[in-house]
DNA sequence: CATTCGTGAAGACGAAT
DNA sequence: ATTCGATTTCACGAATG
């Protein structure tokens, strides 16, 4: 029977050798670490050789990345295909009849009735071809995603290890079904998102908007969906980490970072800060400090860099010079 | 002329009901 | 799910240098 063997080829390409089991084993395992990160239990992922935070979903240890075999078999029905560039042409070139759906009526081919014993057969054959089909389908989902982040990770400039992070956390969403209604690029922004954020090396929604091919609005919402599902700890961003690379678009000095760093550990100690828009802080610290080092910038040109409006850079570097006449000078 | 400053309407967000 | 308060943004005009 052709189904049965292109199905069970394909079986044993996109499976795992050693996972002979009953269902995907998603083994997971408590083990008695602790994050170095937030103290939380860490969750040994067997079928990934990976260890991860339960709680920031940091990488502790990662043996191999195991992003799984290439997956051949693709259904014809690629509905959710508005790709736009991309997807090598291996990739749709390639299903020729693999996924094909195992028929739902008690015939062979001819037309004729199948006996007891073979629709016996038919039946657990359709259970492992549905088991199979969804199965690649969300990991074609996967793939897409990682695509998606690793491209926007190295548009954003970011390392190695926040596109891990961020695959953790997009895998994790997946398992918890947290997909349905929201788009795969969404998703995988969001992922991005929290991972550069967890890892101090925070982009501004802004900044995942430009690569991203969904709106702001679209990922920030799966954000914070994913935030709260997944009960990720992610800490407002320290508006000190945006400093090193604003400064150094702008062009300014070491001492306008150093400047604009204590201006904003003053803001904090006088609680200006709390509700306030980090990368606002971070663009007024660094006008800030510009202007008290006689570097001209102007508000616009930092506005440019940041992201951020002159009015909001306007308001928050009062703020700031204010908070620095209270507190001159750090005990 | 460029830059900065202030304002009011409008949108988005978080929290609370 | 809606409402409210705070924040940010946009668009504009005025002041400043």
């Amino acid at each position: 029977m052709a189904h049965r063997n292109d199905v069970a080829t394909t079986e044993n390409r996109t499976r795992n050798p050693r996972a002979d089991r009953e269902e995907v084993g998603e083994g997971t395992d408590e083990e008695a670490d602790a994050c170095p990160e937030c103290g939380s239990s860490l969750v040994t992922d067997e079928g990934r050789a990976e260890t991860v935070c339960s709680e920031c979903g940091i990488v502790i240890e990662e043996d191999l990345v195991d992003r799984g075999p290439e997956w051949r078999a693709f259904d014809a029905k690629e509905k959710d295909e508005k790709s736009r560039v991309g997807a090598p042409t291996t990739r749709t070139m390639h299903d020729k009849g693999l996924s094909t759906t195992i028929g739902w009526r008690d015939e062979d081919a001819y037309g004729r009735a199948l006996s007891s014993r073979k629709r016996e057969r038919m039946k657990r054959l359709r259970t492992w071809d549905e088991r199979f089909r969804t199965k690649t389908a969300r990991e074609r989902n996967l793939k897409q995603a990682l695509g998606e982040i690793d491209r926007m990770a190295s548009a954003l400039g970011l390392p190695e290890n926040v596109r891990e992070t961020a695959s953790v956390i997009y895998r994790r969403a997946l398992e918890d079904d947290l997909l349905p209604g929201r788009s795969i690029e969404a998703m995988a922004t969001a992922s991005l998102y929290a991972a550069a954020r967890q890892a101090n090396t925070p982009r501004s929604l802004d900044e995942c908007a430009t690569v991203s091919r969904v709106d702001q609005q679209s990922f920030a919402r799966a954000y914070r969906y994913i935030v709260s599902e997944l009960g990720l700890a992610v800490e407002p961003a320290d508006p000190e980490s945006y400093l090193p690379r604003f400064v150094s678009d702008l062009d300014l000095s070491d001492e306008v970072e150093r400047l604009a760093r204590d201006l904003l550990e003053a803001a904090k100690r006088e609680s200006v800060h709390s509700g306030k828009s980090p990368v606002g802080l971070a663009a007024a610290s660094i006008y800030a400090a510009a202007l008290l080092s006689n570097e001209q910038v102007t508000q616009s040109a930092v506005g440019e860099v940041t992201e951020v409006s002159e009015v909001t850079i306007r308001n928050r570097y009062k703020e700031l010079l204010d908070a620095a006449d209270d507190v001159p000078a750090p005990a």
